[in-house]
DNA sequence: AAGTATACTTGACTTACATCAAGAAATATA
DNA sequence: TATATTTCTTGATGTAAGTCAAGTATACTT
């Protein structure tokens, strides 16, 4: 439990009730490796912080699976539209290890955003760091060869990197397998 | 002023007392088109909510001008990190043509966070919109032809790409302005 | 209104990367 | 530990889009 009340931590001070409550809310799970964590074809009612491990959020197109970002030890993941809107939305999670989460449905995340102002300062102040991170990535999806791409993805991504699939990392930078496998066998 | 206020009042209630504090921070301004709003080599220290015109954020890359996105009328433009961090960052911002805008000083901003909860509020909502729109570009940008982009570009901004010279329109998307100009001519 | 600068178009050529294909390596399963 | 699956590598070929270049159109400036 202490990764998540640690997570909040970095952006406001818990106070004794919000803390109860936040462990009060939040159960802990392990995902194997492989598992699938969440279908598109159901509402995504839960958001996963990760104590240990790795989830990779995809969509598939024209029969191929699309990473659209990983989930990392110390943060969120969950299907954003279909999270934040109750609605169905294209993304499945699995896990690319076996994951330990922190798991918290979306109405006990609304009781503790209506009950507690100070959410709203921590959900303004992490979604900053998101924000930023989105148009770094978005400039660097532009503007780069190939292997700019995935040089950036490694200092992004320095700590896991060697740990997902090549396949899953060439459909993340928008490149194809082959091309990454070239890349890599260039150095 | 209404347009400003009517922003705030898409995500929370406005307070006669919140109301009035941001009618007192907040100051009408008109740029010229084509004059600097912002210059990279400051530190961006107000943000500037459009009423009518459009403004450009972009950087220099090998003396290219890229841009960055596009400021609408009805949103909030500035540089992110510059202005979030209070340090220098790449972008500059200027007027593509006319541009009336509500000026507001990053120290009144955090008057208003610090003074009102529901700011944050305000912030986590608006936030909200602002990450849907950065995850729908990242996909668009990954694996679109040129021909996508520019499609996913028209249906985005409608009702305003009749406004943005070529150029800036091809950098926003990654492609050459020649690239950009072979597409147009095709319809 | 003429002159200059900027923006856009069109053609010829080049290239980075995708696709297709087949084999090698690694991993999972029995 | 053998067999099946999946993942990765390597080569051959194709193509979308970039670059270079020169001309045309549009828009500022005086």
């Amino acid at each position: 439990m202490d990764e998540v009340l640690a997570h909040f931590s970095q952006y406001i001070k818990l106070s004794p009730v919000l803390t109860k409550e936040i462990i009060a809310r939040v159960k802990l799970h392990t995902f194997k490796k492989g598992e699938l964590v969440h279908d598109a074809s159901t509402i995504c009612t839960e958001s996963f912080f990760i104590q240990k491990g790795l989830l990779r959020i995809y969509f598939v197109k024209d029969g191929k699976e699309i990473t659209e970002y990983f989930g990392c030890e110390g943060e969120w993941s969950n299907s954003p539209r279909s999270f934040m809107q109750r609605k169905i939305d294209v993304y499945y999670i699995d896990a690319i290890e076996e994951t330990k989460v922190f798991r918290l449905h979306v109405d006990d995340l609304v009781f503790l955003f209506n009950t507690f102002p100070e959410m709203d300062r921590y959900a303004r102040l992490s979604m900053g760091t998101l924000v930023g991170h989105l148009l770094e990535r978005v400039t660097s999806m532009r503007f780069a060869s190939a292997k700019e791409k995935y040089d950036h993805f490694r200092s992004v991504y320095h700590d896991i990197y060697h740990r997902i699939p090549l396949h899953m990392i060439a459909s993340y930078l928008g490149i194809s397998p082959e091309t990454l496998s070239r890349i890599r066998a260039e150095k």
